[in-house]
DNA sequence: AATGAATGAGCCTTCATTCAT
DNA sequence: AATGAATGAAGGCTCATTCAT
């Protein structure tokens, strides 16, 4: 049967509540009672939808990197050119829905997590290697194979750094600043043509 | 008085006990009893050692960090040149006593434990100073402060970028590669002047 | 929401168990899982509806105030004469449901309790006020303010140490002594008019 | 061997800390580490000299008895008629050594303790078995003898009374207040030859 | 659908006690 | 004599989870 719509709008107030809670604590250590009380919901009704503190987490987790990908989506869709589609990866990631003092610590939660939670894991890398991929695509049109590899890897060691310094940032993080980065680095490798 | 070798000893295993643990967990949600076992002595020695949970980490913590700067002293000690003293601290970044899978998660976990806990903030934040400042004052000779800010900043980014990104790599981490990208980021940032 | 019946009957027991547990030991110092295992429940299920032993402790006072101050008052209401009045208050002292070796030692586990709580004092503060006030009010018609205050003052302390002691007999308490001790020093300040 | 006098000094001192530590607390759920400390000697030390914390409470116990023997005694010495006697064993009962907040708080404990200890119940009876056939002598030339064991357990129960009340007393205890009740009982009962 | 009741397991911590020095 | 090291046991409390309603 499908799921009602008071069954999604209370899935998603759980999510919700989940990477508020998760991202205020930085940690996964948190009860599944403070996570349904600010949802609104008993305990039980969390495990009824839910299954377990397991499900909870992955679902989460699925939607965290499923609006980043819409958000990448989103983004090339709109640009032509190979630098377009490099400067829309670059911002999607540091978009306003991601790039939240909150919700970044739950990003980094999520990857502390899958290092030791193999179905997180998976869930992880079927993301990290689409992004692998639309990087080096985009890169390729402004590159040879191997530079184009080394760039993404880069590019995208760029983008985690940044998110992790400016979570820590007592000021907060700065959106413009961490895209200002990112496509200075990119820039320079495009520029000396990876030369190394 | 002074602290008994054997105390320090025992001391040791803790923290050793305890950045394994952490690490492989990925996770503060380790139960001390687990980390006294592993370090060979019972819970309640862990308790009249540390004088708690939170003194555990505070001091597995510290010594990470202290380690860490040491590594960073010895390779300045050795750096004549500005770049030298560049590579030197980069290349202790990833030097071999931190660039371990394991350490390379607890170094992630603390982290994250500093966005929620004003103690472990402010142990990091010294550290994170210091090597702000070495990395500004390698710069200067090379480039005008705001660039030499920027590039620090970048660098500093790069460099964190490149610990998330191989502790998660299933192949493990690898520091040559690690330290290359950092290098290639720099040198890109020399050659162009951080022309932005 | 109101509480459920068997939520009540549940309470009743824990508090009974209490009582009994906290009488025979003659302290505070009992786990709450002794407690809850008599009452027939698990120890979680203890802190779910006492929120802590703290919360146990209290409710279990207040059970044993309320009591007596039921006591107290039913027999001031089938008296009619003052000295009726006084009778009724050192009867209900002595009752049944109080005086029993158990409760006697638990009684005085909360009055040496209240020493050193707050909470424990304020609560037993206003049943001893209460009792007092009665106490004078009974005694006003018979004699003047002064040697009521005292009177009241005198026979407060000839209840509570008959409780004393007779909870240390060895051939346990005997409340028909109690009870003429205690109005053997009522009469004896009535006849004598309290002249000092 | 003999007791050395620093031993006795020790021993002296750790029952002194015992005394405050139980009557503050209101309760023997004092930790030895913290009478040891209070004293000024590691935990092991008041072991090697008690032999356990049992020990150190019996051993306090049969201080506080002793003490308060010698009160009685001392004041017997100086009483020639009956009545002196009376008076005197009521007084030392409310000595400045004894009627100290804390000191009460901790007679209390003990009472309770006696409760259900044995050996305690064992200290305990002594001294009150004592005290009790002190009373009924001075009595005997007063009145007849049914009469004399009334009134000594009357008069044994005020004495008590009055403790607990003061001890609970906001304002702290009042000695002479104390006395005042237990002699203006003493007085009642002589003067109506206990007629009940 | 939704919730309170109920529990076993586990955690952090403290304590009384012993032992080697 | 005196103490720090060391531990097994126990306690208060929380949590994830299940179940009956």
């Amino acid at each position: 049967m499908p799921r009602t719509s008071v069954q999604t709008g209370r899935r998603q107030s759980l999510i919700d509540a989940a990477i508020l809670t998760i991202g205020e604590q930085g940690s996964l250590d948190v009860s599944v009672r403070e996570i349904a009380t600010r949802a609104g919901m008993s305990t039980a009704l969390a495990f009824h939808y839910f299954g377990g503190k397991d499900g909870i987490i992955i679902e989460t987790m699925r939607h965290l990197l499923r609006e980043f990908a819409q958000e990448v989506r989103a983004g090339l869709d709109c640009a032509t050119t190979p630098r377009e589609r490099l400067a829309a990866i670059v911002r999607a990631s540091f978009a306003a829905s991601q790039f939240e003092r909150t919700t970044i610590a739950a990003w980094l939660v999520f990857y502390l997590h899958a290092y030791s939670s193999p179905p997180a894991a998976r869930l992880l890398q079927v993301y990290t290697r689409r992004l692998r991929s639309n990087l080096v695509d985009a890169l390729l049109p402004l590159m040879d194979r191997a530079d184009a590899l080394l760039t993404a890897e880069g590019l995208a060691a760029m983008i985690d750094g940044s998110y992790v310094r400016h979570a820590l940032r007592p000021q907060g993080p700065d959106a413009g600043e961490a895209i200002a980065s990112c496509m200075d680095y990119l820039e320079n490798r495009l520029a000396r043509g990876g030369a190394q």
